[in-house]
DNA sequence: GTGATTGCAAAGCGTTTGCACCGTA
DNA sequence: TACGGTGCAAACGCTTTGCAATCAC
């Protein structure tokens, strides 16, 4: 079993959540994607393995799973509502705008400008978020972004 | 009149559309506000000038607004319906958790970022936002954070 | 066995659309 | 006067809730 789906059953489990078929399916598609997936898109995916699996189980799954910090929300200028695969430490995103694929990388420039910022605006920061959109290499390639851009 | 409030009916009019006492109304309301606003809150904050102003207006007055580049929508951790007067150039935000209080600055430092991760990962990339978050000076005197936070 | 979890149906909510009336240009 | 714009009501789509049946533990 891929390491991370067994990592992410366990931690339900520590957290006396139950391990039932539905969330297996849901938890093998985003622990597999590299891509953003909405909830519509779990569903899809997910009814390939699991065809009796509803909708309602894929939201409340996802809300499970983001409250154990397992995945995040994305956001994006078409929409909001896709996750990810979160990973531990700060890290930013760096997402295709043509197949969704995602990335993370870490922004290590940033402390100076936030405390520059935090000095003019007399704001006290908590968090940032930096995220970059461009295209992946296939999909330069595919010169897919034509159709999306 | 504020010269902002002047400058948007300019640019409707400019494109077409026609100046009408509902589109004043948003406009004023959004020209003037230091902290985003959800259609909602456009709605009932308009409607103090002209009750008899319909929701489904604001939609649609939101919508030409941010088509003609005066607005734009804010991503925030707690969602992303709220919009802001937009200024010209490439700025960033820093936004209040407690009061929703937008403030711009720029991100000069980015560029060199930008091209290492463009090297590391193969993508390239179009566009970036940064945010960031936190309380301003007013909210943190009020200790606002406190229930925000 | 028992209580968490599920899927279905229905409700909820923010947003968009259809339409007849209104008001700007 | 013409036609873009408006508000109302209804439709819409996504998400959440109520509930009885089911299943993990």
């Amino acid at each position: 079993m891929d390491p991370r789906v067994y990592e992410w059953l366990a931690r339900l489990q520590k957290n006396g959540y139950r391990l039932t078929e539905s969330r297996r399916a849901v938890i093998e598609i985003l622990a597999h994607s590299e891509r953003t997936l909405n909830p519509t898109e779990v569903y899809d995916l997910a009814r390939q393995r699991y065809d009796s699996l509803g909708l309602v189980t894929v939201y409340r799954t996802l809300a499970k799973l983001e409250e154990l910090g397992l995945i995040q929300q994305v956001h994006q200028p078409d929409g909001c509502e896709a996750y990810i695969a979160a990973v531990s430490g700060h890290q930013h995103l760096l997402i295709c705008k043509a197949c969704n694929k995602v990335e993370y990388f870490q922004g290590d420039k940033l402390d100076g400008l936030v405390e520059r910022v935090e000095n003019e605006s007399g704001f006290l920061v908590q968090e940032h978020w930096l995220q970059l959109f461009g295209w992946c290499s296939k999909c330069q390639q595919n010169g897919t972004q034509v159709s999306r851009s």
